[in-house]
RNA sequence: GGUCCUGUGGCCGAGCGGCUAGGCAGAGCUCUGCAAAAGCUUGUACAGCGGUUCGAAUCCGCUCGGGACCUCCA
């Protein structure tokens, strides 16, 4: 088996992956802000890095995933007009803040269980680690990369990029950016533009809040990461993921954090998902342009003209690579929806094949391209090819037109097996299924409906179709006789 | 304005120096009382203009279009 390569965004480069103990991988992933629901863009990005962690765990690693909930109530801005978006939320909903969090953070594991993701080995709360991030800030003030004022700490930039490089992943200058950043109101606490907050103090009102050596306050944004990552993973671990859209100031602020508290680098590979779009724009809540996963599963949204299951959606994910954007639609996930159950029908069928005597496909090669493509930076398109190909096969050895041997047969579902359902983590959907009443019911009726076609009364052999049809029951003839499914 | 990404057939979407992506739709065929469903087969492409090369969708330059980030963001 070849080597696993992925694309590190910290080098720009596809790079052979070594994890940093032999057999073990750190894995952490940004989680979601729990103010408001999770939308389908959100989802993608967890969808993506459940395929990475189940494809490590496939080729055998032992990986420790680790993916945090931010609850605290960050504000918007570091300045004096920034937004606790929880707090503001728990105004509108007229609730605690926690109660803002608990909802969220139940409605967004529901909707990834949906998905099928599998659950990090970690998953821990910002509100859960204050002292380990109070007690990072300090070490951080003791190496001389912070500030105080009145009550707030801050990340001093200027020093540090005299010592460390900043902005080196996401391709910033930071003088450079000076001359770009619009004017803003309200840092004038702030020695240097681009220092973020470590330590923010609270205003009367914000109810989220936590005593500190430099007063009642919350820990800014970017440090919940850095503090949970290194208390699970360690001071260096193996790989980090987000969106596209954390690499700049978020990630970067990490590595600073990182790097100021412990003197190296926290991360080997960084990876990066690409955002989920809408007519060509990113899919964000302030953009009006984002579906909930729900609503999408009901159909219940303008844009769409019927729902879409959640596995469908998952194929439709996978059938685009991870760092390019991917474009939502109806026409898409339509397309999707019909070449999913194609794949599924067909893994279906490979029970039902009967082994010939020669062989006319060749399993080795088919396993090898199987690999190669997950191995080049979990390509899940190219996989995705792949299994239509064989699709091909398994029909084809279905209708005898092919001849597979009972070994090849049974090597070939086990591993389609293993990719399909472990590794790109579908699953059959249970569409309704009948009941056995149900089914006896539908064998009566083809019964009788058959007994019509016998006696040539297409009127009423027809009208039974029709009417199920109206029932949306497909009845599928064929020469082995009639079979029923609901339609899809 | 700065940095970066991107433009592939009707739609979605891989490939990124020579060799088939794949899915959906379309067309043809098989099956069928007729259909549907299902299966098989199959056409059409690399934004434009230059350049490098024996050879470019793939590398370089320019032009035009789309997008992301530049302290809310997955």
């Amino acid at each position: 088996m070849k080597e696993l390569s992925i694309y590190n965004s910290q080098s720009r480069n596809k790079e052979k992956f070594e994890p940093i103990h032999k057999d073990f991988v750190g894995l952490y992933v940004c989680g979601p802000t729990v103010y408001n629901y999770a939308h389908l863009g959100n989802c993608r990005t967890f969808v993506t890095f459940d395929i990475v962690y189940r494809y490590l765990l496939h080729l055998g690693y032992k990986v420790r995933y680790v993916r945090n909930i931010t609850d605290v109530g960050h504000i918007t801005t570091e300045f004096d007009d920034g937004v606790d978006r929880i707090g503001a939320q728990a105004k509108i909903e007229q609730v605690e803040p926690m109660e803002i969090v608990q909802k969220y953070t139940l409605y967004f594991h529901e909707m990834l269980s949906h998905f099928n993701t599998l659950p990090p080995s970690i998953e821990p709360t910002a509100t859960g680690h204050i002292s380990e991030q109070i007690r990072m800030i300090e070490t951080i003030l003791n190496n001389g990369f912070a500030y105080e004022v009145d009550g707030s700490v801050y990340f001093d930039v200027q020093r540090y990029k005299n010592v460390h490089p900043y902005g080196e992943m996401s391709g910033r200058n930071v003088d450079e950016l000076i001359e770009n950043t619009r004017e803003l109101d309200g840092q004038e606490e702030k020695r240097f533009f681009a220092d973020f907050a470590l330590w923010k103090k609270a205003s009367p009102e914000h109810i989220m809040r936590w005593p500190s050596p430099w007063g009642e306050g919350f820990p800014g944004w970017h440090l919940e990461c850095s503090a949970m990552s290194t208390k699970y993973l360690g001071e260096t671990f193996d790989i980090h993921g987000g969106g596209m859209d954390l690499k700049f100031p978020h990630h970067e602020s990490e590595i600073a954090q990182n790097t100021a508290c412990c003197g190296h680098k926290p991360v080997n590979v960084w990876m990066h998902g690409n955002m989920l779009t809408v007519n060509g724009q990113k899919m964000s809540k302030s953009l009006g342009n984002s579906f909930l996963p729900h609503e999408l599963f009901a159909g219940e949204h303008p844009l769409l003209d019927q729902g879409y299951s959640p596995m469908v959606v998952r194929f439709f994910m996978l059938q685009a690579h991870y760092r390019s954007t991917l474009d939502f639609s109806n026409e898409a996930l339509k397309a999707a929806e019909k070449g999913y159950h194609r794949l599924m029908e067909a893994i279906a069928k490979i029970d039902k094949c009967s082994p010939g005597e020669t062989n006319e496909f060749n399993f080795v090669a088919f396993k090898s391209n199987c690999y190669e493509a997950m191995n080049d930076d979990f390509n899940t398109p190219i996989l995705v090819a792949h299994l239509f190909e064989v699709v091909k096969v398994i029909n084809s050895c279905f209708d005898k037109k092919m001849s597979l041997t009972q070994s090849t047969l049974s090597d070939l579902k086990t591993f389609i097996h293993e990719l399909v359902h472990n590794v790109l983590g579908l699953k059959e959907e249970s569409n309704e299924s009948a009941n056995d009443s149900t089914d006896h019911l539908m064998q009566l009726i083809i019964q009788l409906r058959q007994k019509a076609k016998e006696n040539k009364d297409y009127h009423t052999s027809d009208l039974i179709r029709d009417e199920l049809k109206k029932l949306a029951i497909q009845l599928n003839d064929s020469k082995d006789g009639t079979t029923w499914t609901y339609e899809k």
